[in-house]
RNA sequence: GGCGCUAUCGUCUAAUGGUUAGGACAACAGCUUUUCAAGCUGUGAAUCGGAGUUCGAUUCUCCGUAGCGCUACCA
């Protein structure tokens, strides 16, 4: 039997780290099995609608590379669409079927309408809390009499309103929910609430829908995060009263705050688009991810989607929840940025020198990618490289006593410089470019001279970049020849020789 | 209040009925060094508590404790 299974979410805001987590595993069972990855939209909760939201979910999971089957996918022209049999995948086209499975339940005695009025309700919570009373609904309207049904229903209608349907849970007994992760639990129906499976808006709940599409749309496992596992009997015993087969269930831990609460938005950004945008490259995101709740019990660390898919495995999923720790993001996302080539961290960073308002189209690639290829090592985000690389595009400027190295002082920085002046005036461009050529003519200067690296060295390095902390003069000066020539060197030195007099 | 889940270094985690409880991130120190980073080497750091089972429990059971989740006409 082919294995089924869907990433279900919401459209109402951002991708949440937690809901990449969903979908990465998802999509990785899936894979792993073989199987169908489906992607269903559930916008059962009209008030809570954002525009837009699907577009940028869609993009976000394309572009970290979690993939769908079957559902909502973006064409080659940028437009959205549906692809499957089991469509639509939004779940507002599928109003006619929960309303039938509704009705069905309703004939079955599974289910009822519900005439209470939210006042009601309130005073009813107000009260068993007051009480210390478990609070959940008293199943007024359970044991109406058809009669009575037919005339409140009468009522509602002139004015113009619907009442809600609950499901009827059974009075006694349990459900065992067998939850691949988590092992088996068992809930008594008698603390389980009567729920509100069909709003007054005609629109079903979570609950309703979960159940109707993941059994139409003939999924086999449900992957879904730790918040749903006290709901799952309820939608166990949907399946029970409509007779259909239940799918199987795995419910992941949570991603936690570093206060060990809920990953929300408060404590930090949780959007994966912002992580995106500041400069994390998804193959890390995905990597880092992964981790959280799984690991393939060797030492191995990083891994590559490809890889997460072969490896992955849903009995190595743990069950505590795991804390989101920007530390450890930030080292895999240096991994990743040391893998990468010179020209091609150039390009990626190419939006961010853009948004630092550096024209870099006035520069070459060649250069760029020498840039990218300074920083590499010293990157944790992409974001970063801004300050840390303005003055490979303008003077930079700071203040004399920076060039002065902590065992040395004006005076001698001066004479220093005025010495480099001289040399570099000297340098054939190519020896320039060449960082391990350079270094070998400085070091011959610095020995002829008789001094000591550092009051050489660090001048000229302040001179360069107008940094406290900088990669080093040579790679500098080679770098900043190859973008700008020797002519750029030869004026920074004079600069600095200036701030001194 | 009710129900449920979870519990190994600060964090992510590994392991076993018998180990010096392992790795990674972070921290710290050293090496290197003109600064920073990287790299290398090293250090500190954990089985929540109490019973029980057992020759032996971090591992199995129970009870606590703590944390978290759920408890909507939200998902």
């Amino acid at each position: 039997m082919t294995i089924r299974t869907r990433f279900a979410p919401s459209p109402t805001g951002f991708v949440h780290i937690g809901s990449l987590r969903t979908a990465l595993f998802s999509f990785l069972f899936a894979r792993s099995q073989k199987g169908v990855h489906v992607l269903r939209v559930e916008d059962t909760d009209q008030s809570r609608q954002v525009e837009g939201t699907l577009e940028n979910l869609l993009k976000v999971l394309k572009e970290v590379g979690v993939e769908f089957d079957e559902g909502f996918y973006i064409k080659d022209d940028d437009t959205i669409a549906e692809r499957g049999e089991y469509g639509p995948y939004l779940q507002s086209k599928r109003l006619d079927k929960y309303q039938k499975t509704a009705k069905k339940l309703i004939e079955g005695q599974k289910a009822y309408y519900c005439f209470c009025s939210t006042e009601r309700l309130d005073e009813l919570k107000k009260e068993q809390i007051a009480l210390k009373k478990p609070y959940t609904y008293d199943r007024l309207c359970r044991n109406l009499s058809a009669d009575e049904i037919k005339l409140k229903l009468e009522k509602f209608k002139a004015e113009n309103k619907n009442p809600v349907i609950r499901f009827a849970i059974p009075l006694e007994g349990q459900t065992i929910v067998r939850d691949l992760i988590y092992g088996d639990i068992k809930y008594d129906h008698q603390v389980l609430d009567d729920q509100v499976i069909i709003k007054s808006d005609g629109f079903p709940t979570y609950h309703l829908a979960v159940v109707v599409d993941d059994h139409l749309m003939e999924i086999t496992h449900v992957i879904r995060g730790e918040e749903w596992l006290p709901s799952t009997p309820k939608h166990l015993l949907i399946y029970e009263a409509l007779g259909w087969e239940p799918t199987k269930f795995a419910h992941l831990p949570l991603i936690l705050n570093p206060d060990k609460s809920k990953l929300s938005k408060r404590q930090g950004d949780v959007a994966v688009e912002d992580f995106l945008k500041h400069g994390y490259l998804k193959e890390a995101l995905v990597n880092f991810v992964a981790f959280l709740g799984w690991n393939p019990k060797t030492d191995q660390e990083l891994f590559g989607i490809d890889e997460l898919v072969e490896q992955f495995n849903l009995a190595k999923v743990n069950k505590s929840g795991a804390v989101f720790d920007d530390n450890k993001l930030d080292w895999f996302n240096s991994q990743y940025i040391k893998k990468l080539e010179a020209g091609a961290l150039a390009e990626k960073l190419k939006p961010f020198w853009g948004e630092a308002g550096i024209d870099i189209s006035k520069f070459t690639d060649i250069y760029l990618a020498a840039i990218a290829k300074l920083e590499q090592e010293r990157l944790k985000k992409l974001s970063e490289i801004r300050e840390r690389t303005v003055y490979f595009f303008k003077q930079p400027e700071y203040d004399a006593k920076l060039l002065i190295w902590k065992k040395s002082d004006a005076k001698d920085a001066k004479t220093k410089l005025e010495g480099l002046q001289k040399v570099f005036e000297d340098l054939t461009e190519q020896a320039l470019k060449n960082a391990n050529e350079l270094q070998l003519i400085l070091e011959a200067h610095i020995t002829e001279i008789g001094s000591d690296k550092g009051s050489v060295l660090w001048p000229l390095r302040a001179a360069l970049t107008g940094l406290e902390k900088s990669p080093g003069p040579f790679e500098v000066a080679a770098t900043l020849a190859i973008g700008l020539g020797k002519k750029e060197i030869i004026n920074r030195i004079q600069a600095a020789i200036g701030k001194l007099a």
